[in-house]
DNA sequence: GCTCCCATTATGTCTATACATATAAAAAGC
DNA sequence: GCTTTTTATATGTATAGACATAATGGGAGC
């Protein structure tokens, strides 16, 4: 166990058995330092990692505090709908429902700023199966390359990921009664719920494209696994 | 802009661009050092930055390479569901439903070991009405006092989140249709769909807690914002 | 009392150097 | 040819010192 290992677990024991309860301001750098007998460095290295984990916050100048813990915090990773069928071992599939030019609801219409649109619905299979319906809007300010690509063999998602680079996503997961479009492609009667994740992408202060992604509730669900600190 | 982040960003546009493609193992730190004219700690900086956001790869001795990039990775923070509640300018309040002694699944008996259980069920409300339902498992081999806490006004969240460190967990999304104590609970008819939080809670080697947390899907959602490294 | 400005200060960044260590690749042994 | 051992090497960690910078808290001016 390397020295700065040894110096965050202790600082977690001192933040878990209140020794440094939340709200409190920890020593300065230099005193840690010294108190551990290691450089400022090695210190600093502590206190980030427990930064990312969220248990302390730090600011210039205010010091190091200990955060009210107001939850878990875990890093989600969203994988690329093909490699998670594959991941399974099932086969892939793909398959273009419809590309236009997005009539889209005025909610769309003022998240991309009046920019012109492709729309795009296609559907991502496993082992012949329908598994997730994929609802797309591309900026073809930003992406004019969009307006000529067919989406008939390659998905919209890969096609941008080749792209597009981005720099801002906005993620959000929600449960939902299927829809009539996820009824009609995933198969569901009225009465199943989907799990959707809608996700906007943005580019220098210009969205890129937003989607809506919705999965038959009872073959998905995301799960993360996080912590080990100690 | 500080040195490291302008590196930073110029490595990002190389591997946007394909001239560092997937698969691709990027110079060493001092010739990159070299390259940009900085110090190896600053390409290290920079490196670390790219590495935590998933978009390479380290290893000793083999290098550092671009990670085909396998999905949009976030960080998910689920927040303690008062602060949810007060956050969003409503009352919280908190009920208890049951205490008992866990006549638990199968399932859950092998998660736990065998351990002898505590089951708790309740409510956390907003503005009244219910927003959460919490069903938990607490192990009391791990956690005795739990034996004798009467989790009437405190939550056993927030309980334990004062009493236990936690090491390890793993947290699972999903979308469900209401369960027969869902309805009950969160007064829902059975076509309603739920959204479920379920985590698993261990301490070295050792399942502490195991909770299940529904919520009607038409008032929750979970939002996750991520990248900015441009 | 109030606002505005400035000095102080703890964290943030960078440099340069030394040594540690995992591990891929080459060499040695069978 | 196959396994084991050694060696070379790129990343990982630690140190010490210098300077940068945001932001707090206090003081000057009103």
């Amino acid at each position: 166990m390397h020295p700065y290992e040894t110096i965050r677990t202790e600082m977690l024991r001192r933040i878990n058995d209140q020794t440094w309860p939340a709200g409190h301001t920890l020593p300065r750098e230099d005193d840690l330092a010294e108190e551990f007998g290691v450089a400022r460095g090695t210190i600093r290295r502590a206190l980030s990692s427990l930064s990312e984990a969220g248990l302390i916050e730090r600011k210039r100048r205010a010091g190091t505090r200990v955060v009210d813990r107001r939850g878990h915090r875990s890093t989600l990773t969203i994988p690329i709908v093909r490699h998670e069928i594959e991941a399974r071992g099932a086969v892939y599939g793909y398959r273009r429902i419809c590309v236009d030019d997005g009539a889209s609801s005025p909610l769309d219409q003022a998240l991309f700023q009046g920019a012109p649109l492709r729309h795009v619905r296609c559907l991502h299979l496993s082992d012949g199966k329908p598994f997730q319906l994929e609802d797309r809007l591309i900026n073809l300010d930003t992406v004019p390359e969009a307006a000529d690509a067919p989406f008939d063999t390659v998905s919209p998602n890969e096609w941008l990921v080749q792209r597009a680079p981005y720099s801002f996503i906005r993620t959000a997961l929600r449960a939902e009664l299927a829809h009539a479009i996820d009824q009609t492609h995933l198969g569901l009667t009225e009465s199943e719920p989907v799990f959707v994740i809608e996700r906007q992408t943005r580019f220098r202060d210009s969205h890129l494209t937003s989607v809506r992604l919705s999965h038959a509730a009872s073959a998905f669900q995301i799960v993360t696994e996080s912590g080990d600190l100690v």
